[in-house]
DNA sequence: CGGAACATTGAGAGGGATCAATGGACGTGG
DNA sequence: CCACGTCCATTGATCCCTCTCAATGTTCCG
């Protein structure tokens, strides 16, 4: 069977509650099930979109795990993100009518197409809708303040710290366990969105796993100590004066 | 006179080629005039608003200079960026219906106040503007992704080097030397912007000069050699196989 | 079974941080 | 107008965290 004739539609979805129609009313979201007539699958390794792209539409990530990532003219790149079930891809595109970074499937995925002047259409039907999507807007501008902050001022353990608890609070609100996870990325790309080199990142790990703090094993990572690992992200290590106040 | 009571419409304003109603029709400019009814003076030192006040508005900067920044609960705080006229403040804001960071004037600053309940409503009415607010925030975004690719994979000098020439081009482009600027942020502040410490800035800065590639005299900078510092950003440094071709 | 991709670990080097002192710029008040 | 304090910038000396280079181990798949 085709799979473009699957018909989910966000109605019965069980991403709803995550994904570009949370909090949305019934009425509205059958409208949403108009635009979204299009699904599109996305082999390991293949890009949903590649930096200059022409821009057409937004995607929501129905199933699978991706990472975007930006390139610089003499080829350093840099991971900006990783994306899973619920979260929206291609919002850098609008500004310039081409996307401004890669979206590279970690492992088979499946998004649904959001064709972004329709969008623009229905928002401006349904005021609900539309103030839906400028959050969608203002809360990756404040994901990208934090990962500013966590280049900018976290050493290497207070950033992997952060990523792990980042990555299984997200997979947790998924249904997912809140201390156990198969990582889909390499060490690479977790350095390169970290601002750390690979090694520094396996080194990292270990250093975590001896002191009893996690469990890991390749990709698998065990929490056994959350409160060790918030603990890292929380105090400043400058000083010595590590008050809890 | 009060000065709110001076009226400066967008439609007569100097900056509207980079502001808001950038590309916006007349009639479309007439109504965000309607709509931006009130504008506000900060002093230098003091907030446009800081991390946890309610959110209602954007600001659209009109005169003067900011940062914005954000604060870790043991009071690290990283500077997420510098604005200056014609750009906007507050996109952090929607999605929590309260501001994630704050804005700190850095030298005293004009500007005006854009309520988003009503900038919402009138998008919803001209396509135009709705599209232009989603470019704007598009816009951040993709900054955003620009200063990760900084902090994430440039060295020291290589910061250093992107941010004087971003910061000189913005400038340019408001009608300012293409060479020459005054800067309006400690070294304090431009190394957490890029992740470094103000004696490494600092250090920095020297080492420029000794190369012949800028003047420095403490807040004055003039670039000697332009090209030397795009030659510093585009360029890898790894390997040592440094062609300039 | 062999190869490719990925992860781990070690040794050594270096870039930026840290600690510390000095020097300018600017504003305020005598 | 100068003295003084404050804030900011510069510079030096030293340390250490992370990078780099390199070798080995593991997993997966053709």
């Amino acid at each position: 069977m085709d799979l473009h004739s699957i018909k989910v539609a966000c109605t019965s979805c069980n991403l709803r509650e995550l994904c570009l129609p949370m909090g949305l009313a019934p009425p509205e979201m059958e409208q949403l099930d108009h635009l979204i007539t299009n699904r599109r699958r996305v082999r390991r390794g293949a890009a949903l979109f590649a930096a200059g792209d022409p821009f057409t539409s937004l995607y929501a990530v129905r199933s699978g795990f991706f990472k975007t990532s930006v390139t610089t003219a003499d080829g350093r790149d840099q991971v900006t993100g990783f994306q899973m079930a619920g979260e929206i891809l291609g919002l850098d595109g609008i500004v310039q009518d081409k996307h401004a970074c890669s979206a590279i499937a970690l492992e088979d995925a499946e998004v649904c197409v959001l064709p972004f002047d329709k969008l623009e259409q229905l928002s401006r039907e349904f005021s609900a809708l539309q103030h839906h999507v400028h959050r969608i807007m203002s809360r990756e501008i404040v994901r990208d303040q934090g990962v500013m902050l966590l280049l900018g001022s976290m050493r290497a353990e207070e950033r992997l710290a952060a990523f792990l608890l980042n990555l299984v609070q997200r997979l947790h609100a998924r249904g997912f366990s809140k201390s156990e996870m198969v990582l889909r990325m390499t060490r690479e790309e977790i350095g390169s969105y970290l601002g750390m080199k690979l090694e520094t990142v396996s080194r990292t790990f270990s250093r975590f796993q001896e002191d009893g703090i996690i469990e890991v094993k390749q990709r698998y990572v065990r929490i056994l100590d959350p409160n060790a690992l918030n603990a890292l992200v929380n105090h400043a290590h400058t000083g010595g004066t590590d008050r809890v106040d």
